[in-house]
DNA sequence: GTACCAATGTTGACGTGACAACAAAGAGGC
DNA sequence: GCCTCTTTGTTGTCACGTCAACATTGGTAC
């Protein structure tokens, strides 16, 4: 049982990144396009972006620096915190997220949501915020309590 | 919901790199160790491994590789075919997956399997069939029939 | 045997992710 | 002001995974 269901997560993420990948985008990147641009002037902190995708500030770090050079955002100085960054997305930035999130929605529906039953989807919802807050318990030891809050606010 | 199970699954398999990188090994090792230490002789031909685990050959080559400059196994030539490889544990192979492989267990057991009731348990597993299922037949038409073979025989 | 195609592994390049070390700038106590 | 601690980001290093290119060998048709 945990083996077919160890198989299931990665062959559905991974079928999840072909998709992506058939857009020019990866799921890394799609990840940080959704709040971007939901953002008021498409536009947060880096700060702020990682802590919504509950991202460490090196992984942040990398993947911004690929995403500018491939031109899907640009980085500027924070004007109230010399520390900061401030993450602007750009207009080929948006056209990218816009031409790939009705595949991904379709795929996400067609290989994993449309398997389910109403009572399956629910069941899996408890289980994910039952198993979620477990692990987050589990990193309250060393010090990790980087999605704690999040599943707080959740559960 | 999609969210929440996406989080899940990432931060479980997270936590379990995480249990293993504190005993020496990562699950990339141990999903190889696995069928190296229970096939007859220790040993395996990389092409019987690699179907074992559903990999790649890149994949599993670079693997190897990285395995064998640790000593965790070796490579020796195939004696009825020059094209093979065969790939021998070695007992340090032996040895880590043994010092492994309990508390891997265990921690399986305790942030998932002992967080759900055991009709939770039977719906994952039917729920991963239908889905590892359906992938397959997505992957008829690409080309790639890695697992389906696998999930006929599973299923 | 020869020619062609399939099977087996390896390699290099690249994106991704984790960890640790580092630099720079706020925040607070004194 | 000054010292210290925290916060924020960057960088380097390494392991992992995918893709494409490649070399070698086996198998098959002729």
């Amino acid at each position: 049982m945990w083996r077919a269901y160890v198989d299931m997560c990665r062959y559905l993420l991974q079928a999840l990144d072909r998709q992506f990948a058939a857009t020019g985008l990866s799921s890394a990147d799609y990840e940080l396009l959704v709040p971007l641009s939901e953002a008021p002037g498409q536009r947060l902190r880096a700060r702020d972006l990682g802590r919504s995708v509950h991202w460490d500030r090196s992984r942040l770090s990398h993947q911004l620096r690929r995403m500018e050079q491939r031109g899907l955002l640009k980085r500027q100085d924070c004007p109230d915190d010399a520390r900061g960054v401030t993450v602007h997305l750009t207009p080929e930035g948006r056209a990218a997220i816009e031409a790939a999130a009705p595949g991904h929605v379709e795929t996400v529906r067609r290989l994993f949501v449309d398997q389910l039953t109403p009572e399956e989807i629910d069941a899996l919802t408890t289980i994910s915020y039952r198993v979620l807050s477990r692990i987050a318990k589990e990193s309250l030891a060393p010090g990790k309590s980087v999605y704690v809050a999040t599943i707080d606010q959740e559960a």
